[in-house]
DNA sequence: GAGTGCAATGCAAACGTTTGCAAAGAGATT
DNA sequence: AATCTCTTTGCAAACGTTTGCATTGCACTC
């Protein structure tokens, strides 16, 4: 039973409309009962409900967002730039996981509805198109982070192009002089396929004809690196492209066991730029894709579609950088 | 304008009281109605409102989670543990940062508990003892992770024991031959004192008495470790002892660079055990902190605390885990 | 045929705010 | 002295639920 503002108004001898005027420094009400009434709820520890003026005002200044999990460093790092954004605005997150499940993703967005966040962002969606038939139900802009799929009319969309992304790596192994460039990919449906094809299009653009055997299969994680290194040596390639840094990390890992030279025998490309990648011996290779930035745009989108509407999607570019992990071919 | 209970009530026929009832199945209704209602509620795409409910029930069934940042991978751990344990429940998180001030972390608290979570959770507080002011406002059970500091009747904690965990770390060190070891310290009130605390009680145990230049100063930084390095070398130590992780594989990468071999010129071992010490060059030798274990006891304590009351303080005992970044001393 | 019991539903208050409108006073103007 | 204006305050409805209690209707029972 904290204390309301009806409590304060017993004690001030006033009416309640009174205190939560006085409380906004409505100009209506005299300095000094003004006075009388702050300094009251001050002494009497009052904590405004903001769930009783989210029902009267029709807005939480909540924002729900929707994660695979947190302990993916992209999905953190994402978070953070969103933090960040919000942080003046005085919104909040509301925080909810799908683990990769598309149903409980849907449950989730569900959920936060309920909740009547103010707007929805969800990072590297699972359940895309399924958004389109809920979307009206939704009635509250949606922004998705890292989502390739379009959206029905109210779903915005932030993402770097991964495409474009891809294919500076490649364009900087063929620069190194490797003409055999593998490429380990990601889950499906995601933006593994768009990388891919920005790998597809580099190699094609310089006059390579692509081996399919060159295309291995992976997740995004560590042990994908790791089980495509001997793969790798038996298809003689001198270059690869990991679909993230973690598989680039398992790869670099399982190298340094195996006895193979990084970048001597095999130059290896990571993608996102994770923290780690700075620190892994030998430091990693890899093409930025501005995570921070990712949220910290998807929550202003957000906030400017709560204030008025009409925002624009936006496309970041990818950056490479260059680091130890690739070396030109000998 | 959301369609609500009333909406649904009109166009059945009935009062919102019995809708209300209808959709809980509650059993004084007829099965007719029931169905009737609850068809219905479905077609129209009813999402009931939890600020309403919130507002009668006077609960959210949200947790409060104050945190420095996401981007911190031991924070986006122990979060991955809280998921985990509250996704069964039907709780919520609503996420607050603080940036590591202690001001923002207050500001943080207060925002969850105006928005009325159930229960809060903080991890690695940076405010410590000024709760024991707020603490009978605050009015909800608190839960600390990571944190010395014991807080007023209504705060709970659960951390891990990292004294134990650097005295671990020192045995191993210790066992393989090492006399001469270093430690760099992690921020200032914080659990560095604990480590510190565990490093020198290991070594005077196995009656090594410590030099005072062995103890080096850091933030928890990987810069740290890199800028350690040329003192451990001047010092002649043969092993350090990291504060963190971060710090661990910051020094992994300036020793490379210096061409210092590891272990073989210095073992070192670092602390927490985040996922990319099990891939850095050489792998490295950490002490697991436990961390989603922690996010999952926080989790159940507070439920629990919620429900009824009587909860206890919860140490967990930290874990060497032996790796490649430690070796005997020649 | 009046009373009893039961099943199904509705009324209204409550949760803690905000806010349009009315009311009450106090001066100031005629 | 009556009216007007202005400042300060209060009333009451609204937001979307839940829930204790009252009401209704109906089939039984005596």
């Amino acid at each position: 039973m904290p204390i309301s503002i009806k409590t304060i108004a017993a004690k001030a001898n006033v009416s309640p409309s009174t205190v939560s005027r006085a409380l906004h420094n409505d100009p209506r009400i005299s300095e000094d009962t003004r006075q009388a009434v702050q300094t009251l709820a001050h002494e009497m520890g009052y904590m405004p409900s903001q769930v009783a003026r989210s029902l009267v005002l029709q807005r939480t200044h909540t924002l729900g967002v929707v994660v695979t999990t947190i302990a993916d460093p992209y999905v953190s790092q994402v978070m953070a730039g969103v933090e960040q954004a919000i942080a003046a605005d005085g919104y909040t997150l509301l925080l909810a996981t799908s683990n990769g499940s598309a149903e409980r993703e849907l449950q989730a967005v569900e959920s936060l509805c309920q909740r009547r966040v103010d707007a929805l962002l969800v990072v590297s969606s699972r359940a895309g198109d399924l958004y389109s038939s809920q979307l009206h139900q939704i009635g509250r802009p949606l922004v998705m982070i890292n989502n390739i799929q379009k959206v029905g009319s109210q779903g915005y969309s932030v993402c770097t192009d991964t495409a474009q992304g891809a294919q500076l790596a490649t364009e900087h192994l063929l620069a190194l002089g490797h003409r055999r460039i593998a490429f380990i990919g990601g889950p499906p449906g995601h933006s593994g396929s768009e990388r891919r094809r920005g790998y597809l299009d580099g190699l094609r653009a310089a006059g390579v004809e692509p081996d399919l055997r060159w295309l291995l299969p992976g997740v995004g994680a560590a042990a994908d690196g790791q089980r495509a290194l001997p793969w790798l040596l038996d298809l003689d390639v001198t270059g690869v492209i990991c679909y993230n840094d973690l598989t680039a990390l398992g790869m670099l890992a399982a190298a340094r066991e195996a006895g193979v030279e990084i970048p001597g025998a095999l130059s290896v490309v990571g993608m996102d730029n994770l923290p780690y990648g700075a620190l892994s011996t030998p430091r990693l290779t890899t093409v930025d894709q501005g995570m921070a930035e990712l949220g910290r745009r998807a929550a202003q989108m957000a906030i400017a579609a709560i204030a008025d509407g009409a925002v624009a999607d936006v496309v970041l570019e990818s950056r490479l950088v260059v680091r130890e992990s690739t070396a030109g071919v000998e």
